[in-house]
DNA sequence: TAAACTAATTATAATGATTATAAAGAAGTA
DNA sequence: TACTTCTTTATAATCATTATAATTAGTTTA
């Protein structure tokens, strides 16, 4: 099934205009079989074996293209490097605050608070951002064993 | 009144052992008299002709500083410079796609959306994040006005 | 009030993620 | 197959942010 996806992807992208190539073939299905929101440069080293010739900057390029085409969403965090992550269907990310793994997470869009934004600022609204922050199960407990 | 939020905000620093220097002072002064989330290098230039002796590094050694002290927020996006505001009372974000101007709104904090959260990843949460994207009005009306 | 202790500032260099550039290579098409 | 155009590569540049080390200045206490 994420071959599937992989398939729609390369669809969705053949019909706006953009080449396939062997690289960006590999960046997307590593992005579709990653569970770890992967960064630029684990992109990269995580191809590295496959294309030892291949560019950083041409993964930075192909996640533009692809951001562009609806296919990757961009997190960004301030402090350290985005992360990338493919589009499936709507959901959001719960961050530990000590380990920084990021896990999926399923919730009702928040159209209520998007209208009332729209109808305090007067905004047209696109769409919204959010994200929960906490402590993941493991590192919970590597608390408790350290007390 | 927002005399009395910088009062607040020096009583804290000196509760918690910080020193308060002329520069200090003077970045927070600025940062609640400021409507617009500065970024650090803003700041910088609006205390360049007071401070004209003022390094970078002090304007960003300061806000980590504020933010520890729970003073003050950073909000990220990724791409360009990180923003600071001021933290009053909770409020969140509304961010023009087009202008980039932010905007303050007021909403209930999303508890329900935390307690589903965590029950559904098993993380002790801590805080969340959201923000809220679309056009102002002001590039609104500049969309309406070139068609 | 002044000495002493320690933290903060400054100037500068370093870091690290991301982007720009230009030449070489490869997709897609007639 | 040959052509056109987009993509990749390698490298240098940019830009925000942080580290370093020397100097300066708050704060405390006698």
């Amino acid at each position: 099934m994420s071959g599937a996806m992989l398939k729609d992807a390369l669809v969705t992208l053949k019909e706006s205009g953009v080449r396939i190539t062997p690289q960006r073939h590999a960046i997307l299905e590593f992005l579709i079989s990653s569970e770890t929101h992967p960064t630029a440069d684990e992109i990269y080293k995580a191809l590295e074996s496959d294309f030892p010739n291949m560019s950083v900057a041409t993964v930075y390029n192909n996640l533009r293209v692809f951001r562009n085409s609806g296919l990757v969403k961009e997190l960004t965090y301030g402090d350290a490097s985005s992360r990338f992550d493919f589009v499936t269907h709507d959901h959001y990310h719960i961050i530990c605050d000590e380990c920084g793994s990021i896990v999926d997470f399923h919730h009702p869009g928040l159209e209520e608070v998007e209208r009332l934004a729209s109808y305090v600022t007067g905004f047209k609204v696109n769409s919204h951002r959010l994200e929960v922050y906490g402590v993941c199960p493991t590192c919970e407990k590597q608390a408790v064993k350290a007390n």
